[in-house]
DNA sequence: CGACCGATCGTCT
DNA sequence: GACGATCGGTCGA
């Protein structure tokens, strides 16, 4: 159903985000996330049931990682979430930056920490070192890892707005599926429109 | 501020 | 051969 990937991607704000390659640690706190509900969704690389080589991985079962390139430059980082075969995903647009900064700016290419370190899912993907490489592996095995906060009720207020960039997708570019956390200041750019206002 | 533009390449038609 | 689920820089008001 389509309401777990929109549950789950409210669900998902607060979590970390955490990367464990060759040994180097780098973890955030995610703030904003976008709902991607495969056949029904024309903003999906899935929309229509469409099978390709490289939608052929948010097929799989949920708990895998879909990276795709996109603009040849940037390694967008998605959560696949269904069952076998349905091919939702959600994309993770913006972490609080936590653990391992200092390698977080050195993939980056900058000297000072900023909001521009994590805020957009380009920039997040590239300060966590996740690339196309990663796409297909399953999730908290493979040296990318979601983990529950204790303390993960001190969340906030999530807001819903429309998702970022998808205007080609007609009417379905207006459906309320993106969500950040209220006021939080690594949510990336576009205004906040509040679903129903 | 906002508008615009170039970068850059894998993927699909 | 065209085109992005983007980003960062520049230019003008």
């Amino acid at each position: 159903m389509e309401t777990d990937t929109l549950h789950l991607a409210k669900e998902l704000l607060g979590m970390m985000l955490i990367t464990r390659f060759e040994g180097v640690e780098t973890s955030g706190r995610i703030v904003e996330t976008e709902a991607y509900l495969g056949a029904t969704d024309r903003a999906s690389h899935a929309f229509g049931g469409k099978r390709t080589q490289r939608t052929e991985t948010m097929y799989l079962p949920g708990g895998h990682a879909y990276v795709y390139l996109c603009y040849g430059i940037h390694h967008l980082f998605n959560i696949v979430t269904h069952q076998k075969d349905v091919p939702h995903a959600i994309l993770i647009r913006a972490i609080e930056p936590i653990e391992g900064i200092e390698h977080m700016l050195k993939r980056r290419n900058k000297a000072k920490a900023d909001f521009s370190l994590t805020r957009g899912p380009g920039s997040l993907s590239q300060a966590l070192g996740i690339l196309t490489i990663h796409s297909g592996l399953l999730l908290q095995t493979s040296g990318i890892i979601i983990a529950k906060e204790e303390e993960a009720e001190k969340k906030g207020i999530i807001e819903a707005s429309s998702r970022i960039g998808v205007d080609y997708a007609g009417s379905d570019a207006l459906l309320p599926y993106r969500f950040s956390l209220k006021g939080n200041p690594w949510v990336s750019g576009g205004k906040i429109k509040t679903a129903g206002s």
